[in-house]
DNA sequence: GGGTATTTGTTCGTATGTATT
DNA sequence: TAATACATACGAACAAATACC
């Protein structure tokens, strides 16, 4: 992994400082990569040829910096980015990734109209069994999966959304398209669990890792609900920021 | 687990609705009880001397009203009480569970002054190192875990608060008592994990279950933070419902 | 569930060079 | 120059957490 271990001794520069800047050029040339773990402190410390306090020094540097993660017993990590994902009365996808200067891509993976169940029903401010459009859509950032979001809208005021989502690759968008200028959220819950297995598979995680879920209603300007959204998001790299408060 | 299973044909009551009541009934006297699962629909069907179907008909009716939950290939489970814990600028404990009508306590688990980490005394609004005070208080709701909460303050600006929520069960109370008439919240942060064994130990709940974090800070009138927060929620008994949006 | 190996966490002690007083 | 404080570096041993069989 490490392409040249020597350090200067006598230098004027601490061997932990020379260590430290050695990996953090190791993460910059990608030799070490987020989520990766790195050899065990004895063995960085044979590599470099010091003691292994100096190396813990290193380290201990860098993940004071947020840089990386030491778990005792495991070993030490390169910190997964975690996205920031904020939540409020306008969430949208696309400008949450933008914010972070991200680029996001929104893939339809199916699409189907079928009978409200009640509780969407209820969501949606119609009746239970009225026809709806149920829209499962990947969202990645960087080419990392980041959610798994099913929308659903009344099948009557928006007939064609499903298409528009697929051409557009945005919800706002679709309905924009549609004719709702602007919406915003009503209702917002979070939770947690364990993914069933499509939801690991398409969010590229391990089942025994947590999922965070958010079922949110959108509402247009006069207040009237046009949008019931469940999204999970893979809870080792996303968290939820809340704004303002 | 039925104790009656006998049902009155041509009663003028359909066969499933005897079923229905007969499993409400079975609720009622805690023969089912939350997270349970029940018998296969089949040998429900068997036990009643009725069709599948018909016992399909009941567990569909009480699926709808939310008391049961029906996963294909798994069976069905009575539906666990979530809490629904709600998340805004005036996050309180109490009122939280006031507002339910349940009655809520909290336990001082530790207490303990420390030297403050980067992350909290950048929180605080403090330099790292400065004296904290750290709180870990486990709040319980009709007698079951809801959070596990680490509470860190000042040590400089409010020496006496361990003893204060000590003789007082309330954040809000104790830091009434330190002259802190109000306070709201600046800023928090969602996410999931697992537990680790401390953490699976005070919730009661099993390791391989995910728990829902909050990460809070909260400022004084004047926008000077006052308190940073952690809770851990046993995500299988609670959900956060964020107001107003 | 218990035992073992691995890995990080912690605490001793010792020594040396550098900057400050 | 001498005394002192501080950062750096090494060595050894044990504790605690975790994974694996």
């Amino acid at each position: 992994m490490h392409v040249d271990t020597t350090l200067e001794r006598a230098s004027g520069v601490a061997l932990w400082r020379q260590i430290e800047q050695h990996l953090v050029s190791d993460m910059e040339a990608k030799r070490l990569t987020p989520g990766m773990r790195l050899p065990s402190e004895s063995e960085l410390a044979e590599r470099f040829g010091v003691n292994r306090h100096t190396v813990r020094q290193a380290i201990a540097a860098l993940e004071d910096k947020g840089m990386f993660l030491v778990r005792q017993g495991l070993g030490t990590f390169v910190h997964e980015h975690v996205l920031d994902y904020s939540v409020g009365r306008r969430t949208r996808f696309n400008e949450n990734l933008a914010r972070l200067q991200i680029e996001g891509q929104s893939e339809l993976l199916a699409s189907a109209i079928e009978a409200a169940p009640t509780q969407t029903a209820r969501a949606l401010g119609i009746r239970a069994g009225q026809p709806v459009v149920r829209i499962l859509a990947l969202r990645s950032a960087n080419g990392r999966p980041v959610s798994l979001g099913t929308h659903v809208f009344s099948a009557k005021r928006f007939p064609g959304i499903a298409e528009r989502f697929a051409a557009l690759g945005s919800v706002t968008r679709a309905l924009e398209a549609e004719g709702v200028a602007d919406y915003v959220r009503k209702h917002t819950r979070i939770f947690a669990s364990m993914p069933d297995a499509e939801e690991a598979l398409h969010l590229r995680q391990p089942r025994n890792r947590p999922i965070l879920v958010t079922e949110s209603v959108n509402v247009d300007r006069t207040g009237v609900p046009i949008e019931f959204g469940i999204a999970r998001f893979a809870a080792d790299r996303v968290q939820l920021v809340l704004d303002p408060p």
